[in-house]
DNA sequence: TGGGTCACGGTTTTT
DNA sequence: CCGTGACCCA
């Protein structure tokens, strides 16, 4: 017990040993916040609390592994795994055993945002998909059904939406599909109609911990409401000057106003950081004090002063990326090892320019986010054969891969079909298979064979998923052939790789859960994230979001532009975007260059821009900082311009903060902005 | 059925 | 500028 306290600070330890009543930890960036919760997690174990009646919240699975990983490095011998988990996670679990009191079956699949998305496409509608996926979200997690939204509706657009809300949900349960936000709005739902589930799931679960709190939506506050029913004991770890997902539901009220919601609550700040130094904790201070709504902090230095936060300015965005990229180069000549240098920007458009930078200097790195594995085309068809595998009536991935790979079925023919079904109120699949006989009377003789041949085929893979899951790759390749189709199309190659690599994890997964299922397995599947994908030999490159909890010695943060960084556009936060600064400049562990370009390439034009207020109000424009200018145009180059044409670059000169080229048109030598022309 | 062309729109995204 | 989706024609 002494060893899992001993090496933490005064605070930490007053948080780890708190143990009944509501605990709100306040943790700043870099003091010790996981160390202090697997250590209370730890020491809650070895006063012999029942590792069953624990629950750790995280929002996602990276930070659930590293918790448990740490928490049980901390005990020698549990009895029983404590449930550590996302809060999808748990929701999942949760309707796994409970979702009959909504009188569904249990044999449900997540569908993905995309797929949310097809399926409202699919009902016609004219306005954007999008919008509409995220207009239901919102309702969703603010606890608003079909019939409330439209009731509440006062335009007609909104009267629409709550429509195709209604549509939407119909055809969730017909089709018995979940979305993510199900995943808590559904047992939410469980636990407020029904008391004495919240009063069981509250009895078993009597000490609940909470990550990121900051981070909560208000369907995951009532939800952590419902879950303490019968006790108070919910501890919280957050950091109010950290919460960036405003945006998408998260309300920071939620950590503001924790004390007043549940009584009595112990507040601890953690404020001692000991990953800066102090110039660069100095910096991240100044910009959040510019926030009105937050608790208050102050973050203090454990290590030395460090080196000066450098501004690095440039005149566009392929001068900026090549300045970086050779600030990296240096590093790594250095013998700084590139898994702790890392290049952060605002938006995901601009690491097009910073990767042909990097490219070119011939840096290695990795990109974290961007279009994830699990949502490329034909990783989403073997997924969709599966999800016919493990449920016939999924008319939605039915539809998908009905001509994928191409069987001679187009459009005309599937509509007949999807309409005869319809009439005939049954499943794509129950149709065909009923009617196997008869096809021929709908549609060509062709298209009736091909549908007969379809619906044997998945019949035959349906067999073989109810006798051995492990089997039903090499089958449904046998069968259906989606790698010798993806083979032989554009980027084959990495198609391939992509579908080998489905193969390679479905086998991984069914060979350590022997017992699992088609339909477990593609649950699981539903709700892993790739960011654990963070190369261990090259630098990251990533947006502030995809940085959040992570740390690197040396860290660039490029695009602090006024209208890109802050990012100005309807919806958005001022004080959200000094949040997003803040989680910035807090990443970096012992050097910071902070990045502006005077005009960026953006959306097919030019734009002039200005640097971000945010370099002034994290006080690092003025005084002892060094400022840069360079350009990289060299004289010698050959430039396009729009009018002229193609010339070659005959002197460089400097005027006041811009450059200007003597260009050779032809012939013709002109002087001409270095805005104005670009590299070919 | 599917390839070609044109108009349009385009933040951040742990699940 | 670049990717997506609608629409048209062979």
């Amino acid at each position: 017990m002494e060893k899992i306290l001993q090496s933490l600070n005064k605070a930490q330890k007053n948080a780890a040993q708190h143990i009944d009543g509501p605990l709100l930890i306040l943790a700043g960036a870099g003091s010790g916040k996981t160390k202090t919760i697997t250590s209370r997690l730890a020491y809650l174990l070895s006063l012999g609390i029942d590792p069953a009646s624990t629950l750790t919240l995280t929002f996602t699975n990276k930070a659930a592994n590293e918790m448990r990983d740490r928490a049980l490095g901390m005990i020698e011998n549990v009895s029983y795994p404590p449930l550590l988990c996302t809060f999808h996670k748990f929701g999942l679990l949760y309707l796994k055993f409970h979702i009959e009191k909504l009188g569904r079956r249990n044999n449900f699949v997540v569908i993905d945002t995309d797929d949310k998305k097809r399926i409202i496409k699919s009902f016609g509608v004219e306005l954007s998909a999008g919008l509409i996926a995220s207009e239901i979200s919102r309702y969703k997690n603010n606890l608003i059904d079909p019939q409330m939204a439209l009731e509440k509706a006062e335009q007609e657009q909104y009267k629409k939406i709550a429509r195709i809300y209604a549509q939407y949900e119909n055809y969730l349960a017909d089709n018995n599909l979940v979305d993510f936000d199900d995943l808590l709005a559904l047992p939410y739902k469980i636990l407020d109609t029904f008391e004495e589930e919240a009063i069981a799931l509250s009895e078993r679960y009597r000490y609940i911990m909470v990550d990121e709190y900051q981070d909560t939506n208000d369907l995951q506050y009532k939800l952590l409401q419902k879950i303490c029913t019968t006790h108070n004991n919910i501890c919280v770890v957050g950091d109010d000057d950290q919460s960036i997902y405003g945006w998408r539901g998260a309300n920071i009220k939620n950590i503001l106003d924790f004390s007043s919601s549940f009584a009595d609550t112990k507040v601890v700040k953690l404020e001692d950081n000991y990953r800066s130094t102090t110039k660069i904790l100095k910096a991240a201070n100044e910009l959040i004090e510019h926030n009105r709504g937050r608790i208050g902090k102050i973050l203090n230095s454990t290590k030395g002063a460090g080196s000066d936060i450098e501004v690095l300015e440039s005149s566009d965005e392929n001068q900026e990326a090549s300045s970086v990229a050779r600030k990296i180069k240096k590093l790594i000549e250095a013998g700084v090892n590139p898994r702790n240098i890392a290049v952060l920007y605002r938006i995901n458009a601009l690491s097009r320019s910073l990767e042909e930078g990097l490219n070119r200097t011939g840096i290695a790195y990795n990109m974290v986010g961007g279009v994830k594995f699990y949502e490329r085309t034909e990783v989403k068809d073997l997924i969709s054969y599966l999800r016919i595998v493990a449920n016939l009536n999924d008319d939605f991935s039915f539809k998908r891969i009905i001509n994928r790979p191409k069987r001679g079925l187009g459009k005309v023919t599937i509509d007949k079909i999807i309409k005869s079904a319809y009439d005939a109120k049954q499943s794509i699949f129950e149709y065909l298979s009923y009617n196997q006989d008869n096809l021929e009377t709908l549609v060509s003789k062709k298209c009736a064979s091909a549908l007969n041949e379809f619906i044997q085929n998945i019949q035959t893979l349906g067999e073989v998923a109810s006798s051995a899951s492990y089997n039903v790759i090499d089958k449904l390749e046998e069968l259906f052939g989606v790698k010798a189709y993806y083979a032989q199309l554009p980027d084959a190659l990495e198609r391939v790789s992509n579908i080998d690599e489905f193969f390679g994890l479905y086998r991984d997964v069914i060979k350590q859960n022997p017992q699992m299922s088609v339909d477990d397995f593609l649950n699981e599947l539903a709700l892993q994230s790739d960011q654990d994908t963070i190369n261990e030999e090259n630098i990251s490159i990533m947006s502030i979001h995809a940085a959040k909890g992570l740390e690197f010695d040396h860290l660039f943060v490029i695009g602090l532009e006024e209208g890109f960084f802050p990012l100005i556009g309807d919806g958005s936060d001022i004080e959200e975007e000094r949040r997003l600064g803040y989680v910035a400049i807090t990443r970096a562990k012992e050097a910071l260059t902070l990045s502006y370009s005077q005009s960026r390439f953006y959306k097919g034009r030019r734009t002039e821009l200005g640097k971000s207020r945010f370099l002034n109000e994290a006080g690092v424009c003025e005084g002892s900082l060094r400022l840069e200018k360079t350009t990289s145009f060299r004289k010698g180059d050959l430039v396009r311009h729009k009018i002229f044409g193609i010339g070659r670059v005959v002197e460089v000169a400097r005027v006041k903060r811009e450059f200007k080229l003597k260009i050779n048109f032809s012939g013709t030598l002109r002087d001409i902005l270095a805005t104005f022309v670009e590299k070919v």
